[in-house]
DNA sequence: CATGAATGAGTATTCATTCAT
DNA sequence: AATGAATGAATACTCATTCAT
């Protein structure tokens, strides 16, 4: 951001221009989301967007981190929630699924910026929301190191969390009528459960 | 296409056009690839261009396909050379997967189109060759019934699928140095492998 | 220029909008003219002005190469009509500032392009204009060398031409009612007259 | 200026102002020099700006004022310093000219500024600059009218001191790394000094 | 008096596509 | 069939200046 807003007047705006951001992103599309769009829908002047935002990217960006935070924040209550160390892997994966389904269901701009992986994984809004998850992780399976000793956690925390995020967004963004929402979990479950279960395998040696 | 060519003169037109888009795509990236820089890098009038190609998306379209379609003739030819139904399928997926990046790296575009997944996963020919490999695998898992008895088949391929190309399509992108080519491929075969040894969850059920 | 017009229509075209440019300059002062208003004065969509010129600067830059064309050429009639070897240093100077002065007068842009030496003197076309009269005085010192034998007459002619330039230019952009126009020439001429007709001192030594 | 500054706090913030001006244009040039810039440069806000200037040009006519007459005071210490009617108009002219260039190279704002005729001859602190040192001139030639009685003085030095300076704000500008500091002053002494030593032409008389 | 906020009108340049020969 | 010419509508971003507290 360019210039913090100090009065809550700008403040407001900052608010509705983001606001108006995730809303333009939606109807149109990414690719053909401009700033003047934005400012229209915002009801403000494109100048005063540049006041606050350095550039398109800048505020992009700022609607990443606001939309990551969010979702930090209901992952946390999530995982509280649940006494989590009392569950299984297969369980919190399931649960996290079901948890990111209905986060994208509700925010349809998540799914759209998925969709472009060279926007959406360079933020660092979202950087911080794949690092909360992998920390959370990391907590279980360190809590869990009797039940579950794998050497390789961070590599394979990597690639389940990058995968199952794409996957989602394609499954989301595909109308496949004939895989439904429960259907894909399981599957996943049953994809990245055992992966966490069985003895490690030799990975990390051969690089 | 709007017009089928049909002199030699215009296929070759044809075939230049698509060429550049490659080129131009690999040079400047799918977003600021425009239909007049295309004409430019094909030595050819933009009139020329928009009499055998409806629009823009049509010219990339008519690219994914050829990608597309030079990609089953490798992995034709892989598959052939390798008699596939004794192989473990470990050693298919390792196989795929190293081709996969192979491929990849020497087809720049193909990197770059796969940053763009909705432009990438809608297009025909990029169904065309998901379609491929998952019959290649359902001839695969249908020879070796006995030993892999997977009921939901299709789904667990479905996401077998769709997972690794974007993975591999990341990692191409990321350049993480931290993870080797080896190393990403080992822990995927890890990840997919097991998927279709145990014995099939109870799935679709649920759905 | 960035295509160069084949057609009698869009060579029409680029006068059209070299033209404008001129009128706009005049109008507006080279600050405030725009791209678009030159369209405009035109009659010429503002993107076809892109197709013949690569930017703003280019389209000002082409427009001063046809002005200097112009007035080498009208130089090069004057000084073809006088026999010039004939005639005096300060006859010549004369000439060649009257000449001027007619044809500023007769073509303001000229003017408004001389109160900003940035983009007037780094035109590859004023630089043919400077060459060129440095080339026909050359000539003419070089044929009376007996009389007027100047070792650092690059030097010299560098200096008179450059002066004597903005002289005129600010003499025509401000209206100093005091000195006339006759009275300004004939000043000019008693100075730098007796500059070429002095034994050399020694100017270049100190260097 | 719309309002003197009555305070001391004001008056600080008035000469921050016209500092951060001159800072903007030696950084970005005149032409790129925004009153944004100038109030970040001297984190002023762009309201107080506003408050103690009617507008851009009144900024920047103030800063040349304040350049002239800093100038000028130099101009005075330095003729004071010399006996001014004991030197030889060459001596004086080659003097004036080696503290203008050396002031001009402690100023970059100077040469900045000279490069925009349009702007800087129209200032009314330039015009008290130049009329200074036409004063300084005719004192000198008054005192000396027995050596050198010239009749036409005024247009006389209306056009040397004209020539002169934008001969050095050319040669600043322009890094003509043939032409030394020392060959320019040679050869515009040259130019100069016999300017008013020959006896006088009827100039005026022709008008 | 100071200053955070706001903005109308622009600014150079581009893009996908169509027209006319 | 080929192609030179043309273009409406954008596009990201800026500027000098004023308003409102």
């Amino acid at each position: 951001m360019r210039k913090r807003p100090q009065q809550k007047r700008s403040q407001a705006l900052v608010d509705k221009l983001i606001d108006a951001t995730a809303v333009v992103i939606v109807e149109r599309g990414l690719t053909f989301t401009t700033t003047n769009h934005i400012a229209e829908q915002a009801n403000a002047d494109i100048a005063s967007l540049y006041q606050y935002f350095e550039n398109k990217e800048d505020l992009i960006e700022e609607l990443l981190k606001r939309l990551s935070s969010e979702m930090i924040d209901i992952a946390n209550g999530y995982f509280s929630s649940i006494s989590m160390y009392d569950a299984s892997p297969a369980e919190l994966i399931r649960g996290a699924l079901t948890l990111g389904l209905n986060i994208a269901r509700q925010k349809p701009v998540v799914l759209e910026l998925a969709q472009h992986p060279g926007v959406f994984f360079s933020s660092h809004g979202v950087l911080r929301l794949e690092n909360y998850l992998q920390e959370v992780a990391t907590a279980y399976f360190t809590h869990h190191f009797r039940s579950y000793p794998i050497s390789d956690l961070h590599t394979r925390l990597h690639i389940v969390s990058r995968s199952a995020i794409t996957l989602l967004a394609r499954h989301l963004a595909e109308q496949t009528p004939m895989i439904t929402d429960q259907a894909l979990i399981e599957a996943m479950v049953a994809l990245y459960g055992p992966y966490f279960e069985v003895a490690q395998i030799e990975v990390a040696q051969t690089a």
